[in-house]
DNA sequence: GCCGTTTTCGGCCCGACTGTTTTCAGTCG
């Protein structure tokens, strides 16, 4: 095909169809359409360009006849005729004004079709000239809110968080509130936070009181608060210094579990949960589910009373994606996983210490390793080619391999694996030899250079590293940083197909700025066969507790403990992967 | 535009808050 585009380009060109509709007035539901198509492409593991050209686009939810024709344009062409249609009516511009606070498609379009705004600096200007109020629906209030919101977005305007940070500030909100003067029965995180994403827009917080006023109050008293921005009987949202807003609702004792149900979401999640109710005659919110005939509201103190109800098995919050665990956790339906938890996990497989960029001695990592229950730990420093921090020639790696041996001898407490981080080379080698290699007890390889090469050569790259006889594993094979730099260019169903096919464990790299393999990787790696090892990549002692980020995504990527090879024995682990199938199987 | 325990058409989650309105539309989560 013409242009053979990644997922996340099709994904955006949908949205951007969407948006150029919905600025048109298009009835909401066909834009809503888009959006769905869009998430689904986003977050196939498959190339979706692949599947159009087999003709099994329709396979993903929400991609029916008219959106296979649609992206078939798209690949075909490089443009969807429709979208440059309306492109020519409604300057990009205009789809910027939406992304400002307070302001949508209904306004965006009145702004430009009466007074010709089409760009938020053109926006800026009118509202200091005092010029929107002379269109109906806008007043002073709103230039005023134009001139702030404009302003904060030509200093960079806000930016997602990673979930550590997310987690420390809730932490100490909730820690405030229940301290506060009046009573907080319950606060606690809700949100994208609860369900463990990777980064967060803003941070949900509930609470229940039987005074929601005074514990309102003394939300906006808390020093992390700079100022409050909304403010009612039932929500409170501000901004904290850190520059993350925060959302507050308060409910009483009894509804609690409808409101943290509700709160948590996620929103397609809650949607679908909605949808499937009223179906059956209810009405669910966040102050209760109602029945329709009856009228009869139920609330429940308790979360899992609303799945309950509603005739659901418990499902974890990581889970609530709208990705098929509605369906699953169905009284009758086939069931959720049982998930893997961090206390699973006997053994952490990548960290690195003095020796290479880590900041603590070997003894130290394992000290620590030891204090949190695990029976193994490889040390795998940087290998000779790593190109910044130290690099660990091939004498020191042999003089680290005897000094590992000794500690073993010693009583440490825990097993220690002589291990390395290899890099694999453009040319899919690696920057050892294979002696040297052969006498180390864990390889994990990686890339960490020449990220641009193309999606062939990339693959190529990978599969070469996992057909090597001595890599034990990939670590995070995307190479993906959380809101910083998109994985390089790599067909993941080969990744998968040969990973499965070699007994090459993939890692789900468990630093938050990576949590790679993603939850979606990890879900479609596990399908096929693949088994995944959940590491720290540790480079201090206090690291290795980043595990539990490792874990949330294996949770949300829907991952067993059979599913991890780290949460079995060392012995048991290596007959699970590569080194089982060139030893001879035991009698 | 999609989809089916509502099944090829007629639905598609629900409420809080704001700023405007003169009883409510728009936006947001």
């Amino acid at each position: 095909m013409a242009h053979p585009l990644t997922n996340a380009q099709i994904a955006d060109s949908l949205e951007e169809l969407g948006d150029l509709y919905e600025l048109d007035g298009a009835d909401r539901h066909r834009v809503l359409a888009y959006r769905r198509a869009a998430r689904a492409i986003r977050e196939s593991s498959a190339s979706v360009a692949a599947l159009v050209g087999e003709g099994r686009a329709r396979e993903l939810p929400g991609i029916g006849q008219t959106l296979e024709a649609k992206i078939g344009d798209l690949l075909a062409y490089g443009e969807i005729p429709a979208a440059v249609a309306l492109k020519q009516r409604y300057p990009a511009g205009v789809i910027a004004l939406t992304r400002l606070p307070g302001i949508g498609p209904k306004r965006a379009r009145a702004l430009f079709t009466d007074l010709g705004i089409d760009s938020p600096a053109a926006l800026r200007a009118a509202a200091a000239a005092g010029r929107l109020r002379t269109e109906r629906g806008f007043g002073p209030k709103f230039e005023a809110n134009v001139l702030a919101a404009t302003a904060q977005e030509l200093t960079g305007g806000p930016s997602r968080v990673l979930l550590p940070r997310a987690l420390e500030l809730g932490e100490e909100l909730v820690a405030g509130l229940l301290d506060s003067g009046p009573p907080a029965a319950n606060a606690q995180i809700a949100g994208s936070a609860r369900r463990m994403v990777e980064a967060v827009g803003d941070l949900d917080l509930v609470a229940t009181a039987d005074d929601p006023a005074a514990l309102a109050d003394a939300f906006a008293a808390l020093p992390q608060i700079e100022v409050v921005l909304q403010s009612g009987p039932a929500a409170v949202r501000a901004r904290t210094h850190m520059g993350l807003d925060v959302d507050l609702r308060l409910a009483r004792p009894a509804e609690h579990g409808n409101l943290l149900q509700h709160f948590t979401g996620s929103a397609q999640h809650n949607e679908a949960l909605r949808a499937d109710a009223r179906a059956r005659g209810y009405h669910v919110s966040e102050h209760g589910v109602s029945e329709e005939a009856s009228g009869r509201l139920h609330t429940f103190a308790e979360e899992q009373g609303v799945y309950s109800l509603l005739g659901y098995r418990p499902i974890p919050p990581e889970l609530r994606e709208n990705r098929g665990e509605l369906q699953a956790a169905r009284e009758h339906g086939p069931g959720l996983p049982e998930l893997v938890r961090e206390r699973d996990v006997r053994g952490d497989l990548h960290c690195h210490t003095v020796a290479s960029d880590g900041r603590a001695q070997i003894e130290e990592m394992a000290l620590a390793a030891a204090a949190r229950g695990y029976e193994y730990l490889a040390i795998t420093d940087h290998s000779a080619s790593h190109g910044f921090g130290k690099a660990v020639s091939p004498a020191q790696l042999r003089d680290q391999i005897e000094r590992i041996h000794r500690l073993n001898s010693s009583g440490l407490g825990i097993r220690l694996l002589a291990g390395s981080e290899v890099n694999i080379l453009p040319d899919g080698s690696l920057d050892y030899d294979d002696d040297l290699l052969g006498e180390l007890d864990w390889v994990i390889a990686s890339i960490h250079t020449s990220f641009r090469l193309s999606e062939q050569r990339m693959t190529e790259r990978l599969v070469s590293a996992m057909r090597h006889p001595a890599v034990d594993a990939i670590a995070h094979p995307t190479g993906r940083l959380i809101e910083q730099r998109p994985s390089y260019a790599l067909d993941r169903e080969t990744l998968f197909e040969v990973a499965a096919q070699t007994g090459t464990f993939l890692e789900i790299n468990a630093n938050p700025l990576r949590r790679d393999l993603s939850e979606q990787d990890a879900r479609a790696a596990a399908q096929a066969g693949v088994l995944l090892v959940v590491n720290s990549d540790a480079h201090s002692t206090e690291m290795l507790a980043l595990l539990r980020y490792g874990i949330a995504t294996a949770r949300r990527g829907w991952l067993r403990a059979a599913d991890v090879a780290n949460t079995r024995s060392w012995e048991e682990l290596q007959r699970m992967g590569k080194r089982g199938r060139r030893m001879p199987p035991a009698s």
